[in-house]
DNA sequence: GCAAACTGATACGGTCCCGAAACAACACGT
DNA sequence: ACGTGTTGTTTCGGGACCGTATCAGTTTGC
């Protein structure tokens, strides 16, 4: 027997998003979101190209969402000194904890489902 | 020790999220996801002032999104006969469907994640 | 030195969403 | 019957996002 179960997963998922929305943060875009987290959570180095083939999606969705998530200060942009065409995509205190945030939510949701 | 522990919620978050950007279906907002997973987690009735409160927004964004998610066909409006005030929210086939193929997204990426 | 290739950012036109306010349809108490 | 309150929808101005195409800066190879 699985430990994660069908419906189960899915009303994780709705608790999860509500508290997402029942927050007075800024909502982020799925397409963000997925960017944050793939920033932090996968090895670095970023750049806007390789986010963007890992995503799926073109350039210039990525240098946007930088846009608006570097203004939020969940993210930070800095030219790469070996090839000056580069820009890598660095992690910052605010995103870390913004993260980590949404890390417990989940602990604390799955606890509640009783996962 | 808990079954789920941070980093792996917070992998277990990125890869849904990220096969759902990779997936051509058109993205629906978090809003969305959360009213159409409401609709069909929560005991009916469905009402839109009831969602809005459930999810802490004004009606407008309720009555858009219907209207975009029926378009879907994800959803289905009815007027109520006891009080014709009120539009029921009902489920649909194509809406179960959605979350059915969501919800074995979530176990598969749960699997691979080792939860 | 210079043209071609590459990287990230920007301009443009279009679509969608938002919040506040106004609106139409309906129920209910007097 | 009629005014009040309720419910859902629509309108309006504004903002954010998208995809395509284009642009500026940098590197690379001849």
């Amino acid at each position: 027997m699985p430990l994660l179960q069908p419906g189960q997963a899915l009303t994780l998922w709705q608790r999860a998003l509500l508290a997402q929305v029942h927050n007075a943060d800024p909502d982020l875009t799925v397409r963000q979101m997925t960017i944050l987290l793939t920033v932090y959570l996968n090895p670095p180095p970023h750049t806007v190209r390789g986010l963007a083939e890992y995503l799926g999606v073109t350039k210039p969705v990525i240098s946007r969402a930088l846009d608006t998530m570097g203004t939020m200060g969940l993210v930070r942009r800095k030219r790469d000194e070996q090839d000056r065409r580069n820009v890598l995509i660095l992690r910052t205190v605010d995103g870390s904890l913004y993260l980590q945030r949404l890390g417990d939510l989940i602990i604390e949701t799955a606890g509640e489902v009783g996962i």
